[in-house]
DNA sequence: TCCGAGATTCACT
DNA sequence: GTGAATCTCGGAG
């Protein structure tokens, strides 16, 4: 599994997004490795996009995504929740790709214990299919599940503590576009991209 | 199984 | 002061 250089990331945010599913997220996190596949993405394009952060210009809450290609993004919202995203394009231009969902791969065991929230209803069962697609299928739990605070805000992707690799072969996957969620507006840009078939996706 | 509302922090107006 | 790139739980069908 190589990493992604910075190239990658330099590319069109379009493009990128794109080319980000099926890769391997990974983050270390005192020696261990938590890894997971990326099945669904949504580009946020800045000043063309209503529905971006950065969509009014430069502020101190989105500055990261002003950096160049390959730095994490992160941002609280909703009085509870973290996302994570990836910056792209170069320098001052503002654009990013929000991970919405992930296929846990390696240390499902780590993110399960930094999802045990309130509910602790496990009873010593082991991880079935459907506790662990609950982990990671959606852009807040997979923050949750990965420890991703707003501590991390602008770590560079291509470092040592988190980072993306290679994945399989993208050529057999379908990748199908819809239109973005949760959003107000910018609603008709089909910028949302996941893996067909894939039962890890935040929905249908 | 599906739909509606609450939770709760931060940054911008 | 208010709305936001969401998740979870509770109640209805």
């Amino acid at each position: 599994m190589t990493k992604l250089p910075r190239s990658f990331y330099l590319r069109p945010t379009l493009i990128v997004a794109k080319d980000l599913l099926g890769k391997h997220f990974i983050r270390i996190i005192k020696g261990k490795k938590l890894e997971g596949r990326i099945v669904e993405v949504e580009a946020y394009l800045g000043e063309k996009d209503p529905a971006s952060h950065t969509y009014r210009g430069r502020t101190q809450r989105n500055e990261v995504m002003f950096k160049k290609g390959g730095h994490l993004y992160v941002y609280f919202t909703y009085g509870m929740h973290f996302c994570a995203n990836v910056v792209t394009e170069a320098e001052g231009i503002g654009h990013a790709v929000l991970i919405r969902a992930l296929e846990p791969v390696a240390g499902t065991e780590t993110m399960m214990k930094n999802r045990r929230t309130t509910r602790q209803n496990d009873g010593g069962q082991a991880a079935n299919e459907t506790e662990k697609r609950m982990l990671t299928n959606g852009p807040a739990k997979l923050c949750q599940a990965f420890g991703i605070v707003r501590a991390h805000n602008g770590v560079d992707l291509t470092g040592d503590e988190i980072f993306i690799t290679e994945g399989e072969p993208t050529q057999d996957m379908k990748i199908l576009a819809t239109t973005r969620v949760g959003i107000k507006n910018g609603r008709e840009k089909k910028w949302r991209f996941y893996l067909a078939g894939s039962s890890f996706i935040s929905k249908k």
